[in-house]
DNA sequence: AGCAGATACCCCGAGTATCGGGTAGTGTCC
DNA sequence: GGACACTACCCGATACTCGGGGTATCTGCT
């Protein structure tokens, strides 16, 4: 059944085109507005109203879900090719160049990475918060390259979710502390001050006992 | 002029107590409520009105602030002693009793941790924004140790923000993914976990080169 | 036939204005 | 120096405003 009517189907690349189409513009009205717009300002910069961006989104997790998307890809491309780690020096440059690519994005995009950080509290029961952050996502692409690392290795791999994450939390912190510091050093300085604590620590934990 | 008008005065004995009282009601309609608790339900629990509650925090903040301010002496007193750092292998220690500390907090009361998690957006310019998070103050414990003990070895210490914020950091997301978590394994293993990154790290770190 | 889009609305929670007591310190009059 | 009004300041409650997320309903396009 469901022989796709065409006139159901014809609206899809629409709809596609368009869901891009709106989180640029929100993207725009977040660096012009701050990372705490309101729909209403978001549906004004993308030319049109509220209703709109109800539809694409469902409420405002849905389009936070999508601007998420949308900036963990400007992450994920810089990063993607370190995620297989061959052997524990890798884990180094991983490392750097997550540092790296998180800093950059604070550098030059403030305000989309505060809104980006800012994770709605949805009302509902906390059990249910199926929204995903955007270090949660990170912390998943960490953990994953480190178990598989470890699981080559026969080792056991429960540390994985906790060192993934962790590690991914360490550069939040570290980023979120640069960015609101007055002086605010070069990027490259604190990603070196990062990856000196990991690149001999992870050697030593990863080849060793756990 | 202005010797003390009897008037003004006799009230702070009165006031400290009733903030104190109603930070202690607030915690338990964080507890019972949830994360999410409106000022009206504090207020309720308290056995009075949105009014009295404004009159001694002043918005949302303030409470919030009050409340950060209770749980972060929970968890000071347990990592004071660690503090000063004699050697090295002191900030394995520091780790490993904050991590245990932290994971604690979680686990006996999670809602009051989402609570003082949830860093309320203020409407305001986010420059001038002071509401001070937990994980911020006890980075600064963290981070003025670590200065200091550079310091004292005549190192550099622009370094200290960085480590100091970024191990709690490191912690924070640990402790999240691990109050996520379905099975959620025992507290201590994820404490042996964390600190088996940082005692070899920052061992290193700290003795050799930046 | 069925969805896109706009307008006008609802709802809920943070924060405020205003009112009526209550009580300890302060001045005054003898 | 003690009894009296008085004043300064607080306490607490009810009833509001205001703003932003989310929705009901209508028109129009293809």
């Amino acid at each position: 059944m469901a022989t796709s009517d065409g006139r159901d189907t014809r609206w899809e690349q629409h709809r596609q085109d368009r869901r891009r189409e709106l989180v640029s513009h929100a993207l725009r009205a977040i660096r012009s507005q701050g990372a705490g717009v309101g729909m209403e300002e978001i549906a004004v910069r993308a030319g049109t109203s509220k209703t709109v961006i109800y539809r694409h989104f469902g409420d405002r997790a849905g389009l936070y879900a999508a601007v998420v998307e949308s900036v963990h890809d400007y992450i994920h491309a810089r990063i993607s090719e370190r995620l297989l780690l061959a052997d524990a020096a890798d884990l180094g440059k991983l490392v750097a160049d997550l540092a790296d690519a998180y800093l950059g994005l604070v550098e030059r995009d403030p305000e989309i990475y505060r809104f980006v950080l800012a994770r709605p509290a949805t009302a509902s029961s906390p059990e249910t918060d199926a929204t995903v952050s955007l270090v949660d996502m990170i912390g998943n692409h960490v953990t994953a390259a480190i178990a598989g690392h470890l699981a080559a290795r026969g080792l056991d791999d429960t540390v994985a979710t906790t060192w993934g994450h962790g590690l991914t939390g360490f550069i939040r912190a570290a980023a979120d502390h640069w960015m609101a510091s007055p002086e605010r050093p070069p990027r490259a300085q604190v990603v070196q001050h990062i990856s000196s604590v990991f690149t001999p620590g992870f050697a030593g934990a990863m080849t060793g006992d756990t």
